[in-house]
DNA sequence: ATGTATTTTCAATAATTTCTGAAATCTTTG
DNA sequence: CAAAGATTTCAGAAATTATTGAAAATACAT
């Protein structure tokens, strides 16, 4: 009597699938913090916790989507560049398999994001810091604030002046430890947090040497 | 001829008003990247952009909403901890000023994220690690996924898990950064950072000793 | 206590975002 | 190059999220 398996097979693979639903739901609630859509993020939990090649048939019918929004969301997430094409040979079907590195994963995040975000709202802050000083000519003469008084106003003009530059330094910092981050040579930066993180010695990125 | 002033006074705040209106645009487009609404955002904007204290009505007519949305972003701002109450004597409106110091107002925003989205997610990373393991006793006998043999079984098993803790780790790392980050002492990674950012030797944060 | 000023709440509504499904387009194969 | 297979696009539908406005609650002064 001994050895008999506590699971049978079905019963581990039913706790598998119920596993994968479980992070799939999770991860899809995650969207928000990424900044994309639900089903998007769903599309890529399901790609990275199966860590297999699946087709658009296989993403559509496990998370029961429409085709075009399956299609959508994996082309966004080839933009986003966590997600890769990959090909069957004798099958006509595009596969799309995840990046299965979660830093790798978080750097590409980072750069889409400064890229996306960061950048835009730093040429913007440039413009605001300038059109305080540039007052000159402004064809509506009309009465506008509230205090016409010139020594306040002067005040007023340099406190908004000093705290735009302060953002501005604030983004800018933000700006290039981002860049450092995603750099080549930023898998330094993630041994810098690892270290920074915690006395835990442990790796678990895998085997590479 | 000397002195004679090329902006009018009028003009001067004409600008400066345009300039607010502007970072409070730009601003209110960031709410995506932090979670919170527009309209949220832009009443920080505006609070922080003037330096001033200000009641509702003011906030209401420089943005144009509701009263109660602006009840409503008010009290989320008070939670995020990065708008205090401000009392006027003689006054018994209640009035609203910004956290100044933009290292400050990050710091509140990465507690604030960490709290609401990454320890909910390593909780339930935490469950889901379990699930693969304790599969005894699935009532669902039936029929459900493709692989029914054990040896690949067991590998997608080990892989899955393998998946999971990676995630795990990373989060724990993430977490832990962000508390050193938030903590008294985490000012100390505000100068890292500065430090880590450039070769900028500038000092913006303001005169404090 | 009573009246007044102020703030909060919340059901209804408006605005925005996401999703679908079928037509259009592109790709491969015989 | 025609037919079949696969993918993309996009207008409209559905779902989600934000906003209003007026009633209810609260705080204050007399």
């Amino acid at each position: 009597m001994a050895r008999v398996p506590k699971t049978t097979p079905a019963a581990q693979a039913a706790a598998l699938r119920d596993a994968q639903d479980r992070f799939i739901a999770v991860w899809g609630q995650m969207a928000g913090a990424w900044g994309i859509s639900r089903t998007m993020s769903e599309v890529h939990a399901l790609l990275y916790i199966t860590g297999g090649a699946l087709c658009t048939d296989d993403i559509m019918e496990r998370l029961d989507i429409s085709r075009g929004n399956a299609s959508m969301s994996l082309r966004a997430l080839l933009d986003w560049g966590i997600v890769e094409r990959a090909h069957k040979r004798g099958d006509r079907k595009e596969y799309f398999r995840s990046e299965q590195d979660v830093w790798a994963m978080f750097r590409a995040i980072v750069r889409e994001r400064v890229k996306r975000e960061v950048d835009p709202l730093l040429a913007s802050l440039y413009e605001i810091r300038d059109m305080s000083v540039a007052s000159v000519e402004n064809p509506e003469g009309a009465a506008t604030v509230v205090a016409p008084d010139p020594e306040e106003l002067a005040a007023a003009v340099a406190n908004h002046t000093q705290r735009v530059d302060a953002m501005l330094d604030f983004f800018r910092t933000l700006e290039t430890l981002g860049q450092r981050f995603v750099s080549p040579a930023g898998r330094g930066l993630q041994l810098a947090a690892t270290l920074l993180s915690a006395g835990s010695t442990r790796d678990r990125t895998g085997g590479a040497p």
